[in-house]
DNA sequence: GGAAACTCAAACAGAACCGTTTGAGATAGC
DNA sequence: GCTATCTCAAACGGTTCTGTTTGAGTTTCC
């Protein structure tokens, strides 16, 4: 048995989901702890939930620890981004993990809802993680 | 501002995080936010076991995740539990990470509590994740 | 069509967690 | 010694989460 102990899942979600990982089904594991398959599938919902919020702290904390974060203007081009994260990085000995290509790719795809005809709608608070990764600190609309 | 949405850190312990990460003492965090020292320290506290917790959790799903787990009978010598990890992943096809000195003083740090001279005082239970590391099911005592 | 496996929403009581206060105690630098 | 910084424990009211039940829907395979 895996211990749950300072985990955020509960001893009855590890149960679900250590049955569930062995390929039984939610009714067979539902007459295995004496309830219905509607309560296993809440309970490795709420599991799986568990997992993602975890998943998610832990990327929070990494960009909270962000050593290098700036703020970028509205009405700034792509180009006018990708050059400054490139100089921020520079100025803070971080070197970035992307290629000039990838980088424009990926800040595209971060910042769709924030951008129109290759230029930012609102300002942006971006921040560079100790392995280089960039990121969007401003919340989705 | 960075989003909690999803994270299992409130939006209080995002915030102490955030400015405490720019340097700020606990007293300047608490004079921003209104409130004691004292209570800025818990909420810090608080927010520390929280992410400690997401790590942990995150473990504990790649152990659940274990393709391959066995249990090893107490009284089996270190030299036997190294080769029956190896022979377990081998019948799986997963490539144990480790060199044979190193699996060698990986199991003996994690089952120092279970073990004396150089034999297993209880039955434990192993696995390897996909990437073929070796972990200890059973908990500490 | 029908059975098997699973999902979803609403409701409920009990447990766990939250931020905060209070008061006391480390720990280190001057 | 004094001060600044931080920690610790206990207690509190309030909020959130948990497992469960019930009843009704999917989705998928035969």
């Amino acid at each position: 048995m895996v211990a749950t102990e300072a985990t955020i899942l509960t001893d009855r979600q590890r149960e679900v989901l250590e049955l569930r990982e062995k390929g039984r089904t939610q009714k067979e594991v539902a007459e295995q702890l004496g309830t219905t398959d509607a309560n296993v599938s809440a309970v490795e919902r709420a599991a799986e939930k568990n997992v993602e919020k975890a998943r998610r702290t832990l990327e929070l904390v990494r960009t909270l620890r962000a050593p290098v974060r700036f703020t970028v203007p509205a009405g700034t081009s792509f180009d006018a981004l990708v050059d400054e994260v490139y100089a921020r990085g520079d100025d803070a000995g971080v070197k970035v993990a992307y290629c000039r290509p990838e980088l424009y790719a990926h800040l595209y795809g971060m910042l769709e809802g924030h951008s129109s005809q290759n230029h930012l709608d609102t300002s942006v608070e971006m921040g560079l993680t100790e392995g280089g990764e960039a990121k969007v600190f401003t919340a989705e609309p």
